[in-house]
Parts: C-alpha cells; sequence; structure tokens
DNA sequence: AGGCTAGTCTGAACCTCGTTCAATGAGGTT
DNA sequence: AACCTCATTGAACGAGGTTCAGACTAGCCT
C-alpha cells in the first residue's frame, strides 16, 4: 500500500470540512454582494470559528477568493461547453455565436462571481496560478476548434491570435454591456452586438 | 453685469488652489503607483495641508479620483482625435484602425491612469457623472463617423450597436492584452489583433 | 479700528478591516 | 496517565477612510 496520503487525521478532516464551509459561504456572499461583502469577522462567524482559523486554512483572503474563483472558472467552462454540445451546429460561425451567448449569460447571471474572477486579477499582481491559465486555455480551444474551420488556411499562429482577439472581443462586448444598466443596453442588445460582430469577423469575403 | 460668479474670495482661491494641487498629486500617485497609492494621509502630507481639507475640497476619495479620470479621459480623448487628424486616410477601415492603436498606446502608456478609468465605475455603483458619459459619446462619435462610410445602409441604430460592439471589443483586446505580461503579449501582437478584427468585421462581403 | 458672524481648517479620535501571535487546548504517542 | 506537538483562539495591532468639536480667519458692519 502506498502512504502517500497516509493520515486522514480527525485534525485534517476538521481542516478539511471548514475548508469546504468557508468556500461556500465566500461563494455565495460574492454571489449576492459581491467581492467586499468578504470580510474576515463576518465569515468566522458565520462558519462558527475563529478569524485566526481562516488563515490556518487559507493564506489570506484572496486565497479564500482564489478557491471561489476556481469553482467559478469551472462552471463556466462547463456551461459555455455545454452550450455547443446541446445545439450541434454544422456552421463554425453558429458555435461561436452560441458559445458567447452562453458566455454572456452566464456574466448576466452570476455578475458577481464572474466579475471577481477578473477584479481580483488586477488588484494583486501576484503569480496567476496554473489551474486559471489551464481553465483560460479550455476556454480558449472551445474557440479555436470552430475557428479553424472557418479560416482553414490560418498558420496555427494566426489562429491562436484570433481566438485571443475574439475572446477578447466577446468579454469586453459584455464587461461594458453588463456595466450600469443605467445609460445601458438590454441583454438582448448585447446578444445582437455580440452575433453582429462575430458574422462580420467570419464571413470571409 | 451677471454676478452669478460674484465672489473670488482669498477662501475660494485657497479653495480652488488645494483643490488643484491635489489633483496634480493625486494624478501623478495613480501614474506611478495606481490607484491603491492614493491615501488620504499621504496626499495630506504631500499637500501640506490638514487630512480633513481634503473633505472640504472633495466629497471623499473618489471624487479626487474622479476628477483625475476627468482630466484622463479628455487626454484619451485628445490623443484618439489627433490620430486620425495627423494622418489623413480616406478609407474608413484605416482611421477605425488608426485611433484603435492609438487607443491601446495611450493605454500602454498610462496604463494605471487608464485602469483608474473603468475601476472606480466597478467598485463604486454610483450615479456616472455627466461629463463622464459626454466624454464616451465623444469618443463613439468618433468610431461612428468612419463607420457610417463603411455601412452606408446601416440605420441609425444598428450603426450605434455597432460602434459601441467595436469600442467594447477593442477596449477588451487591450484590456486583457495589458494584462499581465507574463503569459502575455506584446504590443505588437496586440497591433495584429485589433487590426485583423477591424479588418474582418468591416471587410463587406 | 474693533468687534461679530460665517464660514474654514485642524488633527485627534472613531470605525472598520485584514492580519498576527501568545496563550490555550486537543490529539496522538509512549 | 503523562507528555509532547501542533491546531485553534480571539484580543491586539496597524493601516486606512472619514468625522467633528474646537481654534482660527476673512469679510463685513458699526
Amino acid at each position: 500500500m502506498p502512504d502517500t496520503a497516509k493520515k486522514p487525521s480527525k485534525a485534517d478532516l476538521r481542516r478539511e470540512d471548514l475548508r469546504a464551509r468557508l468556500i461556500d459561504i465566500a461563494e455565495t456572499r460574492i454571489r449576492d454582494e459581491g467581492l467586499p461583502a468578504i470580510k474576515a469577522r463576518e465569515l468566522a462567524r458565520e462558519a462558527d470559528c475563529a478569524v485566526g482559523a481562516i488563515y490556518n486554512v487559507f493564506p489570506d483572503l484572496n486565497g479564500l477568493i482564489m478557491a471561489v474563483n476556481g469553482r467559478t472558472f469551472q462552471s463556466l467552462g462547463k456551461v459555455v461547453a455545454a452550450s455547443v454540445a446541446a445545439a450541434p451546429q454544422n456552421a463554425p460561425q453558429a458555435e461561436l455565436i452560441t458559445m458567447s451567448h452562453a458566455y454572456l449569460r452566464f456574466a448576466a447571471e452570476n455578475t458577481n462571481l464572474w466579475r471577481a474572477l477578473f477584479d481580483l486579477e488586477m488588484s494583486t499582481e501576484m503569480d496567476v496560478p496554473q489551474w486559471y491559465l489551464a481553465e483560460l486555455g479550455k476556454l480558449f480551444a472551445l474557440i479555436a476548434a470552430p475557428l479553424a474551420r472557418v479560416f482553414p488556411n490560418y498558420t496555427r499562429h494566426e489562429l491562436e491570435l484570433m481566438t485571443r482577439a475574439l475572446f477578447s472581443s466577446v468579454h469586453g462586448i459584455v464587461l461594458l454591456g453588463l456595466q450600469k444598466r443605467i445609460s445601458g443596453v438590454p441583454l438582448d442588445k448585447i446578444e445582437d452586438m455580440i452575433a453582429i460582430l462575430l458574422s462580420n469577423v467570419t464571413s470571409q469575403a
């Protein structure tokens, strides 16, 4: 028997339990009230532990938020992947639009969680964790596949550039579109913007 | 004689002087060290006034940052407008690319100031001030003009949608492009992404 | 000039946070 | 049971934005 993971001692179990509980609580709080609702004392009260206990399980509150972001990123990936799987289009343009609309939908329905994904990135110029880039890579791969069919004679390099460009574009449209319902754009207009943009980009002359 | 602005009393002058001084200091600090470098006590020390004095001149630190953002937004507008004026292209596609590259350049050279423009928006869900929308409107107008020549039979509505979509797209590309030199994209690759995107969008089949 | 009033200016004090750490206590080992 | 080890606790620390009662001016009236 390999004993690399040998003792799930009682303490370890408690630790894992607390960790999971904190992530759940933080996720709910971010979903409902946004990142600023993550306060050490409130989390401790709700998780029924001491403030210091949080720091036994996470290096700091950012660490906790990153854990939530991990979950969010995975949900996002699943939703986008599912959108194409559910409605198999043979036209790659349609696939791109479907995925983008799924992205918009996810962002609109989970605005605070989705924002947290990018807000942390900015404030702390720390090293991006592995899984972050990995998840982003998965998203990119989803985009690159239909794109390769639209532009069959792009080099690998051009394709990658286009993938980034399109992802960033859709991200930008969603970001500014969701910002401020004031002076703002209703959801279906945002959908239209994405569709028009993608149609035009992918309509080879 | 209209006396709507009748008394520039000594107190008013001091107030205006302090206000201007604070904006200068804040601008420099944001430019050099980003938004988190805006601390009441440090500002007061550097401006040689009491902490409380700041609150006589601005409602809070956000108000000060908004004042800096006002300046930044104007510079940005000027730079973008100047870019097309300097190199008068007759092809509207080229104009769009020129302006977008000017936008990228400004964002790259004044990253912290440029970020402050959008970071505040997010954190405080307050009412967007007049001039903010006005400046944004000016930017949109700059884009809409060449765009109208590319798509002469778009309705006013479609044109507006397209304008927003393109601005948001370029913004997204710049935003994600400048984020993290790590795993990142060098400036001229970002330029390429913008150019490719805009070319494809504006090449009518 | 001498006061009187309506402000401004001051900075100590208040409050809210994230984070730490000496003291406590529980788990596991002999 | 006695001992050692390490997790856990929560009061205390430091940093930051904001406030406010008192000190202080500047302009104005007599």
